[in-house]
DNA sequence: CTATTATTTCGATTAAACTAGAAATATTTA
DNA sequence: TAAATATTTCTAGTTTAATCGAAATAATAG
């Protein structure tokens, strides 16, 4: 994943509003839930729903598929682990000593 | 971790020139580099590191040790690993069948 | 076709973030 | 004290994002 990529993703999961979506419908599972749903549960105007919807949509962490007058929303969640392997990319070495991450001594750079 | 701390830590890492340096910084380990060096080396004039820096370190991914003239800067691991546990929470269970990711059906709600 | 429900687009407001040059402030060394 | 190096503060311009009401657009059911 590139950086640029990763960020922007970030970004996207970075807004309380959208991150509550996404902790929504982490929740909800494979099979999602509609656009409505979301908007009654989370009370959350339907045209600030759209909004952020389209957000999470952009950097692919949202599917949408219609069935009938819905639109039924999921979570990718293979971009949503693509994003968190990003974070901890080459530290686990690091971060399985965790008592160590208190000691930043001098003797690199 | 709240779901406001976690969206104002993914906020900052949702950053190209913060996520560069968070990147810079896992690659350093737990010893760290003085702020002039992540400068020199990533090419970001002093006044804007200095800002984002003040980002990092206000939700907790920065740790800074004075050292003669050199602030030092290392990762806080265990935030990291904070933010990225908040992301995959309550999904791994589904997140294990990857290939049923797809099939987003009706059947909720 | 009409009514109903679901979702989106438009438009406008408000607020906040990114960026970086110039000047200021340490801190150490000579 | 003066010079050199490291980092921060100040300031300001520019851009981008969040929010949501009202109107518009599907899609279906009757």
């Amino acid at each position: 994943m590139k950086l640029e990529d990763a960020a922007e993703t970030l970004a996207q999961l970075g807004n309380p509003t959208r991150l509550e979506v996404v902790r929504y419908l982490v929740k909800a599972g494979p099979s999602g839930v509609p656009v409505g749903s979301i908007q009654k549960q989370l009370k959350i105007p339907a045209s600030t729903l759209t909004h952020h919807l389209k957000h999470l949509k952009g950097v692919g962490l949202l599917m949408q598929k219609r069935e009938k007058t819905n639109l039924w929303c999921s979570i990718n969640f293979d971009r949503l682990h693509e994003v968190s392997d990003f974070l901890l990319e080459e530290c686990c070495s690091f971060s399985l000593r965790k008592s160590d991450n208190a000691k930043t001594e001098r003797d690199a750079a």
